[in-house]
DNA sequence: CTCAAAATGTGATCTGTGTCACATTTATTA
DNA sequence: TAATAAATGTGACACAGATCACATTTTGAG
């Protein structure tokens, strides 16, 4: 979608309908200066954003829709570390801790994204403690729940893990016990590290069993009460 | 050990040997106030620092020793995080997300930490944009460190992830390939998600293939690109 | 609409690693 | 220094889940 030199003009982040948190506290000089070094763009379902290995130049903002953020492993297998949704940073992880990016990002729909130049976003974060200080919240909410996932999935039956991640994507992600399952079976099993087969098995005893309801990708938790249990107790 | 009162009145952070990158940045005003606000301690080996679920009411920065961190599962079994050695801070991962600390933090052999309040912690970081940015930096680093252990945990076997701990161990942490071991089998057992035995067997194996030189508390890496390798392929 | 390619489902094996059971060594306490 | 507890080593065995092989369904291109 081409904009106009008058669209182009107009975008400004101070009235941006998908402002994160952390940009509504920035004053009206940081606003400006936020909007002259941002570019909306959008990007098709399938794309990679951010490609791992890469210098890391800009900070992605995810105004829309979601991502999926993985590494290919040595034997060429995908690891997804976490699904992404809207009004998320992509890159966070990678910014301070290095130069390069360590892990890709791929649409798993059309989105809407803001890329940030890093210089500006740095300078934002020291010239304003309480950016600083939300994007310290953003990153500590994300990490406690994929630690917490790392942690459940280390010492737990497949099972386990499958209950766990679809009370993952229930609570965090789609903020829904129905939702649109934009993941395939086989990234379903790489988001907890088991095999596609296992993930297909789990899925029919589990549809069977009245737990869940689901259809190629829309996906519905029944038994609330009893995924608690077996995500705790394998 | 007990201090005099001159003792008290004399420490200030802006002379500690130990002192954090992070504190480094500040100014004299908020030296005086991290000074008057944070108290100085010792912790025996073994002792419990800081217990998962508690409220979140001080930061304490470990100034000499190393802690581990961990959580105990619904099964009884003991999950460690990481290792962390001087000049870290301890609780940073559920600070920023949350109230309650998620986690505990033992001391694996007598340490020299400080408390800091968590109130004038989240002032410094709200009112000196560089200091939030280097625990910004170093939160990001550690993030790194721990998410890519985590990954090549999920899809590795046993050889691969114990290789995997010990380069970890040696780069990251005791800094040298040879270090003095503080942790147990069953903890390096419980870093990795294996079992006790599993351990043995490997460090039985390591050390006849000529790998490692271990006692029971000192380890040394002899092979570091054998190691290297089988960290990747398994 | 047709056909090829991709995704998914399902049964039959095979294997890595946990578990159990016990021996041995090291640490701790009296 | 003996006695007890804790940590570690080691073999035998079981089984959860990967892998393989193939059937079936869905998707997408022309």
């Amino acid at each position: 979608m081409l904009k106009t030199f008058d669209d182009l003009n107009k975008s400004s982040c101070s009235d941006c309908v998908d402002m994160s948190c952390a940009v509504s506290l920035l004053n009206k000089a940081q606003y400006n200066l936020l909007s002259d070094n941002s570019l909306e763009s959008e990007i098709k379902k399938g794309e990679i954003i951010i490609r791992s290995d890469s210098l890391i130049s800009n900070i992605v903002y995810l105004k829309t829709g979601f991502v999926k953020e993985f590494v290919i492993g040595q034997d060429k297998e995908m690891r997804i570390i976490q699904i992404l949704k809207n009004h998320s940073y992509l890159g966070l992880h990678s910014l301070f801790g290095d130069k390069i990016n360590h892990y890709s990002y791929a649409a798993l729909e059309d989105l809407k994204v803001c890329y940030i130049d890093i210089n500006i976003f740095k300078q934002l974060i020291k010239s304003n403690g309480s950016f600083a200080y939300q994007i310290l919240k953003d990153i500590g909410k994300e990490n406690i729940y994929n630690y917490y996932r790392f942690i459940a999935n280390s010492k737990n039956n497949i099972d386990g893990r499958f209950a766990n991640i679809l009370l993952y994507l229930s609570e965090r992600i789609y903020e829904n016990t129905k939702f649109n399952l934009q993941l395939s079976r086989q990234e379903l099993a790489d988001l907890i590290g088991i095999s596609r087969e296992s993930t297909t098995r789990i899925i029919t005893k589990f549809k069977k069993d009245g737990i869940i309801n689901v259809t190629r990708n829309s996906m519905e938790l029944i038994k609330l009460d009893l995924l608690q249990k077996i995500s705790k107790n394998g």
